[in-house]
RNA sequence: GGAGAGGUGGCCGAGUGGUCGAAGGCGCAGCACUGGAAAUGCUGUAUAGGGGCAACUCUAUCGAGGGUUCGAAUCCCUCCCUCUCCGCCA
């Protein structure tokens, strides 16, 4: 959610910096309703406190001894009542007012930072790293059909189960599934995130605090019968981990590292991703999450994704750094890093890492601020995944594979798996 | 699911119609005392929004939303949540 005052004082500015992200919007109207907003609101406090008056009065009179039902005291009672009225006109517009206000804020994506690169879309993004050797010779499998032939998932059979984009690990599959996860806690806590298991169902204003509703409900499930939805990542409980809270300011930054499956819908991606541990509906994720000062944030910015680097470095996985442009980041963010794994089998790199700072945006819906001297600040927020577990196995495996069909794993995996290869059964 | 109790500031806790944004305590900050500290004393210490260069000031907020009243933390209604006991359950 954007400032309601950056609105009312400069909503030129907001429009300049979303027609970056290719969002055109004209605010010159929704800036006349906040204006009127603050007038309906200023004639409304002074009509209350003109009302606050006259009851201390009556109060005075009568503990003076006027008779309550008096001429004196019937006259104030008068004036009361009619300022009551009054009151009650005005406070229904402006309860009219701000809910226009809301719906038109909270429906705007967030301001991009001035070093996100501008840009339309995905062909825009500035690759900024490249760490590590792919391999590229010909003939390499891909991950689902070394996982199929060394018995790792079941494809078919999960259909059976849930529906298609979900999948059943198994055997050495579901010990590497478990391996990854403790693997990537353990290297987190080392460096001082502290690990939270949280709810996976959460509640609608927690998916609306970290920027999720109201705009995208489509690509959530949702419970029909309860005010909850399955958690898309664990940025969403987090964020609300906090929600409405003054976070003393020697705590910052607070650090958090979080195992959740995930829920998508996927909505729009029918035929993509149809095979594998890609594209899933239900996915493993260890995310990391940061609240911390404004001051703090750029920094955090790139440590976060240092982070999650670490993990691709220690798994020896070659990956690249992408800058998103401003047209292809998310609604939340205000600069986002992808960090895209190099698949051999596949021949390309995919996302498996996305780091976003998204300064005050996520910290203003949610209600998250510490004290700076007297003044209460908004914190800022970022999170980025460390990372998704199953895009992670998908890359050891196209990664590890061996002539003889079997796949290496790297060495810091092995105390974890409890071997450093995987063989057929 | 059944029965009961309760939701007040960062925390504990008083407050059943009039100057209560709210006693008292804890915590925190500043000052004093001290060689330094502890202890003690004094002072200050909520959030949101509006106005003002500022000192400051106005409004709202005692779980949420309605209602009664000139006036509500206090009375009435609805909802939400928490706790205790019983039942069920991994």
């Amino acid at each position: 959610m954007l400032d309601q005052r950056l609105l009312r004082e400069n909503p030129e500015l907001i429009s300049q910096q979303l027609a970056r992200r290719g969002v055109e919007v004209d605010l010159a109207s929704l800036q006349a309703i906040a204006l009127q907003e603050r007038d309906c609101e200023q004639r409304r406090s002074e009509l209350q406190a003109e009302g606050n008056r006259i009851g201390r009065q009556v109060g005075q009179l009568i503990q003076a001894g006027s008779a309550p039902g008096g001429p004196e005291v019937r006259a104030l009672r008068d004036q009361g009542n009619a300022i009551k009225h009054q009151v009650a006109g005005l406070e229904e517009q402006e309860k009219a007012l701000e809910q226009q206000i809301r719906a038109a804020l909270s429906a705007l994506p967030n301001l991009p930072s001035a070093e996100a690169p501008d840009g339309r879309c995905e062909a825009d993004n500035v690759e900024i790293k490249r760490w590590g050797s792919p391999r590229v010779e010909e003939g390499l499998e891909e991950h689902w059909q070394i996982g199929e032939r060394l018995g790792l998932f079941e494809t078919e059979r999960s259909v059976r189960i849930a529906q298609s984009r979900f999948i059943t690990l198994i055997g050495d599959g579901a010990r590497l599934e478990r391996a990854l996860i403790n693997f990537m806690l353990d290297l987190h806590s080392a460096k001082g995130y502290r690990e939270v298991m949280p709810p996976i169902l959460v509640n609608s204003a927690s998916l609306t605090g970290s920027g999720q509703l109201p705009k995208f409900a489509e690509e959530s499930f949702r419970c029909a019968d309860d005010d909850l939805w399955l958690t898309p990542t664990a940025e969403v409980p987090i964020t609300a981990l906090h929600r409405d809270e003054l976070i003393p300011t020697e705590q910052l930054p607070l650090r958090y590292a979080a195992y959740t499956p995930c829920f998508r819908r996927e909505a729009g991606s029918y035929g993509r991703d149809t095979r594998g541990l890609i594209r899933l509906h239900q996915f493993n994720k260890v995310e990391l999450y940061w609240f911390c000062t404004p001051e703090q944030s750029a920094a955090a910015h790139q440590q976060i994704t240092a982070d999650a680097e670490a993990v691709l470095e220690t798994l020896e996985l070659p990956y690249r750094r992408i800058d998103l442009c401003t047209g292809d980041m998310g609604f939340s963010a205000a600069r986002t890093f992808d960090l895209e794994v190099w698949l051999p089998g596949a021949g390309s790199y995919r996302e498996i890492s996305s780091c976003s700072v998204c300064n005050d945006f996520q910290a203003r819906r949610s209600a998250i601020r510490f004290k700076e001297g007297k003044s209460t600040q908004l914190v800022h927020t970022l999170n980025g995944s460390g990372l998704a577990v199953g895009r992670t196995m998908a890359a050891l495996l196209e990664t590890g594979q061996q002539a003889d069909g079997s796949v290496r794993l790297p060495a810091a995996l092995a105390p974890y798996f409890g071997s450093d290869t995987i063989s057929a059964v």
